[in-house]
DNA sequence: ACGAAACATGAATACTGATTCATGTTTCAT
DNA sequence: ATGAAACATGAATCAGTATTCATGTTTCGT
């Protein structure tokens, strides 16, 4: 059967529309990510799809080819956040055997890429309202991996013993306001200062 | 001069109006407690006034003799809920000496004010959506006093040294994702086991 | 007891903005 | 070349809901 019959191969969502020639692709790309600017900055309520096509640069029945409703674009961009941060902190720990110095690239990763994409930052928070499944989905994702790390870590010594859990949602705790004090309060740190504060801390805690 | 004249008072907001009467005063109180439930259940733009003032048992006009708009209610209960924090806070951790004991006190009233009230930690995560001031001013009045603690602790040898801007923050941060974790995650652990398993996370971290 | 201020009502107003649809235009396999 | 599928348009629809207002009712100081 390969890759199955008709237009099925989705077990998740009901996409709106696949593109099916190369014009399609590029005008959904265009929507995507204008989606992503404009709700990024104006938030979910305020951004109207009129904004978004104009945007775009289509006109405003176009949105409804690729999507289903104004919330289906918004999760879809929460799957990307999820997918790229995934992809950005697995690429820089890569290799590294050591969970410490993991955990400092992965963070310094984090940040990086938080400062790089500001808006997609505020659509995951945003979620949690908008889209309250996306937002689960996003952050036990990322506490599952996490927490396979450090018991990883954990059974090789490199750390010490603890509840993983309830470590890896502190761990993720620290990494999210330290990016948010960037983003949304425009601290003028630099990332490395940040990370070389955090990093101390979470290695040697604040025991004199 | 003493209170002033006339209707003043006010330095910061407008308020729709002060009641001036206890029936008022009641009336006003419904109409705030109603908000916080209806507003943290469906969120800002699904709770309507029509469900807030029915929730209150009052007419819809009668909301607009105490609040002036939808966003002016909302306001006051993330203001509510600064308040409300940082006095249990306080109160929690009054009279302890070590900054490291502190932390810990302070870490569990937190946790357990937000399981007792998880609509208004939803309202407050929503303000970065809805009222970004009163967001902002939320998390910096809350940094300064923890800035203000980390400083004293560290010259007074409680802990080691270390950018106490950055510290606050990742110690914010290890907080609020650790009260997520119970409220929106449903996390089945106790507050005491998170506690020590955090607290001793921030103490000595994670080397073994 | 009485009148003015305070409080309460709920129907009417006014506006916004998501979604639909009837009608073109472009692409592409044959 | 050609017709069917894919893509694009933007005006019209339609529903929800924040806010206002004209009209009562209650409270309270005197």
């Amino acid at each position: 059967m390969g890759k199955s019959a008709g237009q099925a191969e989705a077990h998740r969502q009901a996409p709106g529309n696949q593109p099916k020639t190369a014009r399609g692709e590029a005008t959904r790309k265009a929507i995507l990510g204008a989606a992503e600017r404009v709700i990024g900055a104006k938030g979910y309520n305020d951004a109207s799809i009129g904004h978004i096509t104009s945007e775009a640069g289509v006109a405003q029945g176009t949105f409804y080819i690729y999507f289903k409703t104004k919330e289906e674009v918004f999760s879809e961009l929460v799957l990307e956040m999820g997918r790229l941060v995934r992809h950005t902190i697995a690429e820089a720990t890569q290799g590294i055997e050591n969970r410490l110095d993991a955990e400092k690239a992965g963070l310094q990763a984090f940040l990086e890429f938080v400062r790089a994409h500001p808006d997609l930052y505020r659509i995951v928070q945003e979620a949690l309202f908008v889209d309250p499944n996306a937002y689960h989905e996003y952050y036990v994702t990322f506490a599952d991996g996490y927490c396979s790390g450090l018991s990883a870590a954990e059974k090789a010594g490199q750390i010490s013993k603890g509840d993983v859990e309830t470590r890896a949602w502190a761990l993720m705790g620290i990494a999210r306001a330290l990016g948010e004090q960037l983003i949304v309060f425009k601290s003028e740190k630099s990332i490395g200062e940040i990370v070389d504060t955090a990093y101390d801390l979470i290695a040697n805690g604040l025991k004199p």
